[in-house]
DNA sequence: TCGTAAACGGAGGATCTGTCTCCGCTAACG
DNA sequence: CGTTAGCGGAGACAGATCCTCCGTTTACGA
């Protein structure tokens, strides 16, 4: 196995410390400009040669599914933690949404549907396996009621996306502190509130979200802030 | 002063017309693709041909000027309708927000930052007074005490992009209705909590956001979705 | 109804932007 | 200290976007 693993896999120290920043880079990049944005930029700020990026990811598609696969591994990391947690089902939800925020790219993952095939042997199962725990902190939520019945998970996971993308023109650290104050001021929104009446809207679970994002076609989605 | 009108600034109903259309479709180019859109997509969106766009708007900084004013004047519209209405300051406040998400373009004033110069002799003052207002709206919901104390005017303006952002891969009409229903949802979150704990994170005023903002150099800022 | 000037559309050359390869140089690792 | 994995960046290529020019269409006053 020693020798197994030595065989071919094994990078030099360099290559191994330059793919890891072209993969932060590439996160960045991808959260602020959208997935058009030039392969160059990020090579720039991984401070690192354009070529090395080429040769690390052979082309674009190659590298988002590498950022993708990394985020979603990162954010079931953050759902398992938060369901093992002590504590009732929205303080769990709450923990595991203040965590996904810090993974910039979670929030992102909407950006990428339409140019990754998100049903490929490696990014399906991740997928599936991110929603389902994500799922479980919704049903948790429910169930013990701390979480408002008609909040369902389609807005959990779209609140996440508006609070995770970046408001331009803001210095990082800032923007990043705003969200997750801005995850507390909602927090009372996801609260039972005996009397109120239910917010107006579509309310979707995690099925009908995922129909209404498989039948819009339109639309390039890059940004260009 | 009718033949002061006639003279010349009266445009032809169709070309007024048109200019109405690609006022409209801008909006929506620049929300959804950022500032670096192909004019030529705002054209076609307008049903126009490229010509009568660049006829219109000699070049694209004056296009986005255009955009910009005209969301100053409808936010600014928005906000003194919502003084004069009767209740209480929240209500007024978040009647001004639901409106304003319907001028899309609230949310696109950050985007254009970085690429136009909002201290100029038109812009300015338009700013100003859309700023001033939305403060009032702010102030007066601070004191009948129906707005918590530790909610700012920062929290409202950027919490208002977030919310009137696109999100990609959703049909539009989805996405705005989701949008008002987590506005909804949020309102929640802005009330006054007794024994709640005062949210994390910057708590900024007018000028601090301004400040930062103004500090903010790096990044630009399309976004390809 | 008709004539005229305003307005329109879109083809296409110039230009800009980003992709991706090739190859001489650098530095890990044994 | 030699070998070779790995690096960087120039630059040819491809595609996208800009923006003008000009023949055609249309609003509008007479």
């Amino acid at each position: 196995m020693t020798d197994e693993t030595k065989v071919r896999p094994r990078l030099r120290a360099d290559a191994r410390r330059n793919q890891e920043q072209l993969l932060a880079a590439a996160r960045d990049v991808l959260v602020e400009r959208g997935t058009g944005a030039p392969l160059e930029e990020v090579a720039r700020r991984a401070g690192v040669g354009i070529a090395t990026l080429y040769r690390r990811f052979p082309d674009r598609t190659a590298l988002l599914r590498a950022v993708v696969l990394d985020a979603l591994e990162r954010t079931s990391a953050a759902a398992e933690e938060a369901l093992d947690a002590a504590g009732d089902g929205l303080g769990a939800l709450v923990r595991y949404l203040h965590a996904a925020l810090d993974v910039r790219v979670s929030a992102v993952i909407p950006l990428v549907l339409d140019r990754l095939d998100l049903e490929d042997p490696d990014l399906g199962p991740a997928r599936e396996r991110s929603a389902a725990l994500v799922q479980r902190l919704v049903d948790a939520a429910h169930a013990d009621g701390t979480l408002a019945a008609d909040v369902t998970f389609a807005d959990v996971g779209t609140l996440l996306v508006r609070l995770a993308r970046p408001l331009p023109g803001l210095p990082r650290d800032v923007d990043g502190r705003l969200a997750h104050r801005h995850l507390d001021l909602l927090v009372a929104g996801l609260r039972p509130v005996p009397g109120r009446e239910p917010p107006g809207g579509p309310q979707l679970d995690r099925v009908g979200l995922r129909a209404l994002r498989a039948a819009d076609v339109s639309s390039g989605a890059d940004e260009r802030g």
